[in-house]
DNA sequence: CTGAAAGCGCTTACAG
DNA sequence: CTGAAAGCGCTTACAG
């Protein structure tokens, strides 16, 4: 705790209204008054309160961003995308992850109700739409990622998975292959369903009958344990669509330990386009997820909502697309 | 905004006070009025108002996490580190994100100012002793990696590359390396200097003269032009020292794009033991900085700091050490 | 263009 | 074991 308004207000001979009014740019005050107090300002290194600012004000400049863990590669762009949207018109945001864990999850919007944030974006599918309720009832706005409709307080963005799977099947099958695998992300987590519904459609519309299809989770090692699985059987698929690129990048690193050739003898196909995907050798072939975009949408989204008088939420929709990434060594 | 604490107290016939003192568990209560005011915040929904909480006891229950860039994959692991620190004894973490602009670096630096933090970890290079002066002034506790030493309100972590890099060294020598090279961090970042030096001085030590040395950035591309500019070369290195593992997988990257075989023709070495080192193919030979420790010390650090009666920081030591990886295919 | 005053929603000595 | 009251440091109608 440093000086106070008033201190700062005693000095320069005004009232503390003045210096929040020259502070604040919130009225004209006379040029005067203004070179006074902005003198006392910097010789007293004052910085004004933001807690009692948020106390008198009444409403806060506060957002939530809530994740499941920082390490996995998927939100890192997110979490910038939306922190540089806030940002930009001046809102400050608290960053959680759940860390996948029940009670942090509660303690977490406890928190982010008792900070009185605006709205909140949960980008992870660990928080459901009922346990994330207690923010609706608080009057907080929420937006949720592949997760609809939208209603009251509640935004939602959707990532079309379907066109960037439709070309990464348009793609495989120009190749000639005629046997594909799925690896899909874990069986109760909604998004991964999603994504692993498209892939079997998709190539069930083109005469390709998945088999098998795998539900995994997002870990690496996961991804390298459904391909030693597959390898043991005696109709092997020739591509393997994996519903994220760490399952993907798990799955090669199996298949060259088997010693298998990418993609000579399989295809790998993941699904976000992280930034390391290309570090991958061979390069992953990927569907990418415009990750900055979401965090920004999703700000937007509520910032939007959060205008209206009703408060009544929207759907958004991401495209994905499909990136094709060749080995640099074999393009020349 | 929802209700308050006089409305609790309203309808559970007691004082304001007593809400208080039952919600936080600061003195004994009847256990029968607790009943009485836990069933009306209960029915409520009643949440505590943080602002308030914060402006009335004046001291907050926050500390400041500043890094540079989110996407960059030293610091995941960092912000776990000291986020989980911090929540485990009841605090709270504002995480910045520089941006290497120094615009929003004031900006930050005003708003954690504001915000009344009791300490903040700079874990970036991106700002320096000079430029953290302001929140020192403020009397609030900062701690800093490599850089040095501690003083008033200030405390060090210094991560000793040394041992990591001399059982490095002695990896190559062992591997009958003589010619090795060094692609370095930026010139002008503090710990891509030390770090710099600390390979130059061993390599000398084990007389292997480093050539090239070249500075580079933490942008992975620039360790694939630093490489492609090396190959040019008559002389060229067997062995390449790397200031980050982004570097080294560039250069990894531009190696298996000039044809040469790694490790057979040529060896590369990492610095961090990022978590995707693994999965570079061949894996990552680095030496690792722990990382999470690296997160969890530096709040320790601030928090012994901040509770000693002439708050004066402390220097902390943490070690790296060399990770051998083999490509699990060759290990077979 | 500026000030006096009330109020934001809590906490905490002080008193009993 | 509990309450009345002052105070935390701002902001903002209201008034002039």
């Amino acid at each position: 705790m440093g000086h106070t308004m008033r201190e700062v207000a005693k000095r320069a001979g005004v009232s503390p209204a003045t210096v929040s009014r020259v502070l604040n740019k919130t009225r004209y005050i006379s040029v005067e008054t203004q070179r006074r107090v902005l003198e006392v300002v910097r010789q007293l290194k004052y910085f004004k309160n933001v807690h009692a600012r948020r106390l008198a004000t009444g409403r806060s400049d506060l957002f939530g961003l809530v994740i499941s863990e920082i390490a996995n590669p998927y939100f890192p762009e997110v979490i910038r995308g939306f922190q540089a949207a806030a940002w930009d018109r001046g809102f400050d945001v608290i960053l959680c992850n759940t860390q996948y864990d029940q009670a942090r999850t509660k303690s977490i919007l406890r928190k982010l109700i008792e900070s009185d944030v605006r709205g909140v974006a949960v980008m992870t599918s660990s928080i459901d739409k009922a346990t994330a309720s207690e923010l609706i009832d608080a009057g907080i706005g929420v937006v949720f990622c592949n997760v609809g409709p939208a209603g009251k307080l509640v935004s939602t963005i959707s990532i079309d998975y379907q066109r960037g799977i439709e070309q990464a099947i348009e793609h495989i099958v120009g190749l000639g292959h005629r046997r594909a695998a799925v690896i899909a992300g874990p069986g109760d987590n909604r998004t991964a369903i999603t994504i692993k519904d498209a892939l079997v459609a998709g190539l069930k519309k083109r005469n390709l009958n998945p088999f098998p299809v795998i539900n995994s989770n997002y870990r690496v090692d996961a991804g390298a344990s459904a391909v030693r699985a597959m390898l043991s059987t005696t109709d092997k698929p020739t591509a393997i669509f994996c519903g994220s690129d760490l399952i993907a990048l798990g799955a090669m690193s199996a298949l060259e330990e088997a010693g298998a050739g990418i993609p000579e003898d399989i295809s790998v196909i993941g699904i976000d386009d992280i930034s390391f995907a290309f570090l991958a050798r061979p390069p992953l072939t990927t569907i990418r997820v415009p990750r900055e975009r979401v965090g920004t949408t999703a700000f937007e989204a509520l910032d939007r909502m959060l205008k209206l008088k009703r408060r009544k939420g929207a759907d958004y929709y991401l495209e994905t697309e499909l990136v094709v990434r060749r080995s640099t060594a074999t393009a020349r």
